[in-house]
DNA sequence: GCAAAAGTGTTTGGATTACACCCATGC
DNA sequence: GCATGGGTGTAATCCAAACACTTTTGC
């Protein structure tokens, strides 16, 4: 069976990553989000992404494109789901990959550059109109965070480094939207290997909680071991 | 900050599709595969899969790759992963993704068409050498499907339409590589919902074993009304 | 003392595990 | 009868949910 178009012409199509960067605060999941300086939906509010470059990495080209437009580096890229309806692009047949990574969001100073006029953090379930099918991808990108929170130790990467266990369980709760009982959820997460840095809260009108680190050595050694498996 | 490149030279990639169909029989899953009658890799086995039209709906065009190569029609793909390497198709920059299906071998008659030079069945645990980077497309797709059997009730897509309670252990413990104890593995499914069909197995030397059927409009509804989790 | 959140213990019922046992069929 | 797998019951244990209770801080 021969082609409906030449070999050379299938070369006629472009690739981009959206980098959906998921960032925690007071209770809260937002994501980093840029204004679009640039048509087509200039003025519009979007997830920052752009074009590969022809020999680059899936990779590293997420994470070029995440410092091009926010400044942002070094934060960890996960591959996400792929979008390519023929019309998602006005100027041309784009497929795009869904990038996404999970930050403390006063860890990351994103400022505006390149053709992203502002960049701000807007909270996931307060999302506008978005540019592209934008909506779409922050939204499935989002039941995949939650999935992974259930079965891999990403909660740590949203969490401060020093954080309460009742923090801790705050971002649970918002992320699974439901409630958790707190005397159960200390029991649960008994396996978990966390440091207790036996420092506390201070300027809080309550008892002060204890502080708490994730000891990801441990947990290394733990997964290399088999002999835990995270779950919540 | 301006582009290294042209905007419209960006529009230079391919997109393909590769189509993972595992089919399960005799306590063993194979994936379908096909020999390659085209340059590159001419004459190497390799995932079935082919280019994007430039007006093709992702999931349309897998459906239709599949049926061109191997004259498979009517199985349901699954989106999967996206491999993107530069280097990993000699003729350009193609990036594809990584479609998956899960149907009983011997429901599906895949016959060599258009460049496909042959087709065959080959155990997932055994698999040669193949063209690109089809074997690590393979390997984390099988992993991604694993996941799957964990959490979603598939098991029923790969056995067949009536089958005993063994015949499901025994993919159970294919695919997770391990073995379970029968009355535990009785006692855990109570809550699939399954039709005894009260029609025995014959023809074998032993006795006759219990058909089942699953559920599949009951499980509908259980997952509508949010009363039930699948979860093996 | 009071409010607020930290932090712990107890009970209960349901699931998971390990293991033993009986049943039906072909040869 | 015996080999082979089909099919079930039981007891011990673990785990999750519900809920009550004590502790420590600021004001």
């Amino acid at each position: 069976m021969a082609y409906k178009i030449k070999f050379d012409n299938f070369f006629s199509y472009a690739f981009s990553l959206d980098c959906v960067i998921f960032g925690y605060e007071k209770g809260m999941i937002h994501a980093l989000l840029i204004k679009r300086a640039m048509k087509p939906f200039m003025g519009d509010w979007a997830i920052p992404g752009d074009l590969v470059y022809p020999d680059e990495d899936l990779s590293s080209a997420a994470s070029r494109i995440l410092t091009e437009l926010t400044k942002v580096e070094g934060v960890k890229l996960h591959p996400g789901q792929t979008f390519g309806k023929p019309d998602r692009h006005p100027q041309g047949r784009v497929i795009t990959n869904a990038y996404f990574a999970l930050v403390r969001k006063d860890d990351v100073h994103a400022v505006a550059d390149s053709w992203a006029e502002e960049v701000n953090w807007l909270p996931i379930r307060d999302i506008p109109q978005l540019a592209f099918d934008h909506n779409e991808i922050i939204e499935s990108t989002f039941e995949l965070l939650c999935q992974k929170l259930k079965r891999e130790p990403i909660c740590f990467d949203l969490l401060p480094e020093k954080f309460t266990l009742n923090e801790m369980q705050q971002l649970y709760e918002y992320s699974f939207d439901s409630r958790l009982d707190k005397a159960n959820f200390r029991k649960k997460i008994k396996s978990i290997p966390l440091i207790n840095l036996n420092e506390k809260q201070f300027n809080v009108k309550h008892r002060p909680a204890n502080l708490f680190k994730f000891n990801s050595d441990r947990y290394a050694e733990l997964v290399e071991e088999e002999k835990y498996l995270f779950r919540m």
